[in-house]
RNA sequence: GCAGGGGUGGCGGAGCCUGGUCAAACGCGCAAGGCUUAGGACCUUGUUCCCUAGGGAUGCGAGAGUUCAAAUCUCUCCCCCUGCACCA
């Protein structure tokens, strides 16, 4: 067994001394190879590393084909998390403290992660120091953060320009919003990590008829407005008089303190819930007078404290007019108007169809009461009207769905139409006429409530930036870029197109967080994605700029618009900024051979977000030479058959992965164990198979070294040739388009079976079996390189493994036939187990052992024969050309037997004669393993009745028992 | 709700775009046997049902259609997953 620890450390320390990842551009084709950079909150998992290491894999990959490969890394920083991280742990948070421990982090690192820097440092350091452990070859020359001055510097240009090319807009946009703190709260800043689930409502105005003032209802239903009955209000709701955006309304207080957020609002006095009962409202849509009526439901806290009561659709209203009438309450008489009905698409739907079996545990009854359909809800849920408030949300909830689906307006300017258009048409009505506006509201069942303690409202914020993604002309040059890239894997192309139309306005400044101050409001920040789009061009020249000593402050923007778009020149940029003449050649020839050519590496889940912004960006702000060529997105890696999560408890520290079960060894799962875009599986069974492999193809190498060379070539040596050549032929586009599941495969699985069968098969030739290793080691190299190394000395190698060419293709070894005919033998094997274990059940066989095994091999014609019919000749014809060889009828029915099992479908190659010669080498592995006497015969020579059953790629067999 | 993706054996997962080579690659699991001091290592064989010397039947979420022929194309329905913006 190989220390692999020290092994690892030898073989990254001889690629260090080599500077083997320390590229500049020279005469060869460049190409820079990066994976989205790592947010610094937490330390690497093993998940994480499949990320890392499949451009690490591909990098190497590239260099053994005579490609000069860049892979840089760096670190990103930037937002609210490492700030939030620095206060939990002030709080002394339990779970985080839980799994900084997991992680191995030492107290004395917690107690200082209290400045949110520290914590940067500190999980760069670590992430660094994994990346290494784990073999990767980057060029750390060229490491850098989001949050350093120098980046910023380029930052600031980017924003700068995105403003002059008219991409930054400013505009209004609802948030999550915390009173307390007057600021926006996100996923991040709520208890629970709720993320604020913000609605639009539609407030319609309803005007008193005795003033000048409104009724402000709340609905998700304008549509239904044609049936107003009445209004709610609530007796034990506090009410208010307030101007909003200069009209005089009535809202319950709490409304116009969240109104306050949303529009200009003035509060104007109390008003009680009494004194509005005795009021009538006008329907805009209607001028019908309705009055107001207390409803028990109605809630201060949502929509307005004021309610428009539609008893035909919405149940809460029937229900509520139905108390109220037992109560003894004056109840006028009013009208349950139908607006909408239903029209199901077949016989099997029906009112309460989209019912879930886990919405109701109840049993649904029948619904009558069709014409006033909140009703027949009610009654379909057979609901106790004065108890079961619990039937009556789900009723409604149910109306809702169900009209949305089915519904077809009956009345109004849109009667006829689909329920959801007629809304969406109604609605724009309203707000056109001014009898309506927009509002917006949590959504969320539960109230959303900020880590402070303060309930989380909604508020619109003004004169936000934000990045104009919806622009059209935008959009079309992303479409004609991405066209032209590859994707891999290709299945995500269409959701990427799908997305590229999809995204519009981008919120882009923040009040808080680390990052770079926005140049148009220093008051805040640059959002934490917006300032990551274009940041792979800086791994080109940060570390000429550093090694330089360019201070931040000299970067100015011309010296960016002359490296990246060759504006300007040297000279004037360099009296501009007082950077050296050759320092800014040196960073603009760098940036124009490392970054013509790039592969982008990450996981899917930054494709709707990163991978959109990442090429909006590249064609808004650079030439076509730099817009992006290449991504690559891989799947993620479950541990011992389940999703890593910090609720199971089973993340592993890659350290710890790395430590545990060798670098390699998690390389190789991790890369190779699944196909790029699905999920590998890392568990001590696909380690196990990894390691006896890697023993075995130790014990060849040891084995090959002792042995005898030069022994003359045999069939099975010109096989082993073949299937190596037919091995790297495959293996090497496998590689190239990224399928390393494949090709590994190849390289790894099934060179270890075919070194097994060669020695079966009585190959014993020391110069075939090490030029086979030595290709297939070679061919590890990227996905192993340390074992590749280590396996390549022990062959008598002194040069390193990481700089060894990829084998080429040998075409004059490629023999197909001898492979078929190879391959013809070994399902011959398993076909002459299966008859020797049936054969020997029956009752004259019981108790004997086989005496020998004849297989008998088809004769010739059958085989010409066979491949006209594969290409599609007809029988008469095949027949015809036949002329002698075989007897027409016995040609005929053998080709009508193929022809009628669909069997004719890929020529067979090999001859009988050469399946003749493949057989009789192989008598000796026959024997052994039959245990019996192996007799191979031609058709034409047999006397055995069995022997016309002999088909092309199917010899005969038959057992012959004592 | 909107958008995207998907439903194949005990499981993971190919194949579906370019209909016939599909009882279904490859892997895992399971079963029997072998090897072995032992084995989570390795090697055989099997793993829908029936037949039992390489034969047949059924089958790819449900239903219908197109076709000589459908997992593969069309339509309808059912179910599942992911994203929906201030969050990296």
């Amino acid at each position: 067994m190989l220390d692999y620890k020290s092994m690892q450390e030898k073989w990254q320390k001889a690629w260090a001394d080599a500077r083997l990842f320390e590229v500049e551009p020279n005469e060869k084709r460049g190409i820079m190879v990066f994976a989205a950079f790592p947010y610094v909150n937490s330390p690497p998992h093993m998940g994480h590393l499949r990320t890392f290491c499949t451009p690490d894999v591909y990098a190497r990959y590239l260099r053994t084909r005579g490609t000069n490969v860049l892979y840089p890394f760096g670190f990103h920083a930037t937002g609210t998390p490492v700030i939030g991280y620095a206060k939990r742990i002030a709080n002394n948070d339990p779970d985080l403290l839980e799994s900084l421990r997991t992680f191995h982090v030492a107290d004395e690192d917690i107690k200082r992660m209290v400045d949110p820097h520290y914590i940067v440092d500190y999980f760069i350091k670590q992430q660094e120091a994994e990346f290494r452990k784990v073999g990767n070859g980057v060029d750390w020359r060229r490491k850098f953060i989001s949050i350093e001055p120098l980046y910023s510097k380029m930052v600031e240009w980017q924003f700068q320009k995105l403003k002059e090319k008219g991409y930054l807009v400013q505009g209004t946009h609802p948030v999550g919003w915390c009173t307390n703190e007057d600021n926006a709260v996100g996923q991040h800043d709520t208890m629970h990590d709720v993320q604020p689930d913000i609605e639009e409502v539609t407030a319609i105005k309803f005007k008193d008829k005795d003033s000048d003032a409104y009724f402000i209802c709340a609905t998700y239903r304008p549509e239904t407005l044609y049936g107003v009955t009445n209004l709610f209000v609530n007796e034990s709701v506090e009410y208010v008089v307030a101007e909003i955006n200069g009209v005089q309304c009535y809202v319950s207080k709490d409304t116009a303190f969240r109104f306050s957020y949303l529009f200009d609002t003035k509060v104007k006095g109390d008003i009680t819930a009494a004194e509005l009962l005795k009021k009538v409202a006008i329907n805009p849509i209607t001028n019908e007078e309705v009055p107001i009526l207390p409803g028990y439901f109605v809630k201060a806290d949502k929509g307005t404290g004021v309610v428009m009561s539609v008893p035909s659709h919405a149940p809460f209203d029937y229900v509520a007019l139905e108390r109220l009438k037992a109560s003894g309450y004056p109840v006028p008489k009013m009208e349950y108007r139908k607006l909408i009905e239903l029209k199901f698409p077949d016989a099997k739907k029906g009112l309460g169809s989209t019912l879930k079996p886990d919405e109701f545990s109840g049993s649904t009854g029948d619904a009558v009461h069709h014409e006033i359909p909140a009703l027949a809800y009610l009654e379909f849920l057979r609901m106790n009207p004065d108890v079961d408030d619990e039937s009556v949300e789900l009723a409604t909830k149910l109306v809702y769905r169900e009209e949305a689906r089915y519904g077809v307006m009956l009345v109004g300017e849109y009667a006829g139409k689909d329920e959801p258009e007629a809304r969406d048409k109604i609605k724009d009505d309203l707000v056109k006429s001014g009898d309506a506006m927009l509002m917006y509201e949590l959504a969320n069942d539960e109230p959303v409530i900020c880590r402070c303690g303060t309930k989380a409202i909604v508020a619109i914020v003004k004169n936000q930036w934000f990045i104009n993604y919806g622009d059209k002309k935008w959009k079309e040059q992303v479409h004609a870029m991405f066209s032209k890239m590859k994707i891999y894997p290709e299945k995500y192309r269409h959701t990427f197109e799908m997305l590229i139309d999809w995204i519009d306005l981008r919120a882009m400044e923040r009040a808080q967080g680390l990052g770079t101050r926005f140049p148009f409001n220093p008051e805040h920040i640059i959002e934490s994605l917006s300032d990551s789009t274009i940041y792979m061009m800086f791994y080109t020249f940060d570390y000429i700029l550093r090694a330089n000593d360019v201070k931040p402050q000299q970067l100015a923007p011309h010296f960016f618009d002359y490296i990246i778009s060759g504006e300007g020149d040297a000279a004037t940029v360099s009296k501009e900024t007082g950077i050296e003449e050759s320092v800014i050649t040196r960073c603009k020839e760098s940036l124009d051979y490392w970054y013509t050519n790039t592969s982008s590496h990450s996981a899917p889940d930054l494709i709707p977000n990163h991978y959109l912004m990442y090429m909006f960006n590249h064609v808004a702000l650079l030439p076509e030479k730099f817009w992006p060529k290449q991504i690559v997105a891989n799947g993620m890696v479950n541990y011992e058959g389940e999703k890593m999560s910090k609720s199971l408890g089973n993340i592993v520290p890659a350290g710890d992965a790395v430590g545990k079960y060798g670098a390699d060894q998690v390389r190789f799962i991790e890369v190779a164990g699944a196909e790029l875009d699905s999920d590998t599986e890392f568990s001590t069974n696909s380690l196990n198979g990894v390691n006896s492999r890697i023993e075995y193809l130790l014990s060849q190498v040891i084995e090959v070294i002792k042995a005898e060379n030069g022994n003359e070539l045999k069939g099975v040596d010109f096989w082993m040739y073949s299937r190596l050549n037919s091995k790297i032929k495959k293996a090497t586009s496998s590689m190239d388009g990224l399928m390393f599941k494949g090709a590994y495969d190849e390289i790894f699985y099934a060179s270890i079976g075919e070194l097994k069968k060669y020695k079966e098969m009585g190959g014993r030739n020391g110069l075939v079996v090490t030029d086979y290793l030595s290709a297939v080691i070679k061919m590890l190299s990227p996905i192993m390189p340390h074992i590749a190394e280590e396996l390549w000395h022990l062959l008598g190698n002194s040069t390193l493994a990481a700089t060894e060419r990829w084998p080429e293709t040998d075409e004059g070894m490629l023999n197909m036939e001898l492979e078929e005919s190879f391959g013809i033998v070994d399902s011959t094997v398993e076909d002459v187990n299966r008859a020797m274990e049936l054969t020997g059940k029956m009752e004259a066989n019981k108790g004997k052992k086989a005496k020998s095994v004849k297989v008998i091999l088809a004769e010739q014609w059958k085989t010409e024969a066979y491949n006209m019919l594969v290409e599609g000749k007809e029988i008469g014809e095949i027949i015809a050309s036949m002329q002698d060889k075989a007897g027409k009828d016995k040609a005929a029915k053998y080709l009508q037997g193929f022809k009628n099992r669909k069997e004719a479908t890929q020529q067979v190659l090999a001859t009988q004669q050469s399946l003749f010669n493949a057989f009789s080498e192989s008598s000796d592995y026959l024997k052994k393993k039959f245990g019996c006497e192996v007799e191979v015969e031609k058709e034409q020579d047999s006397k055995s009745a069995r022997a016309q059953r002999a088909l092309p790629s199917k010899p005969s067999i038959e057992v012959v028992w004592s």
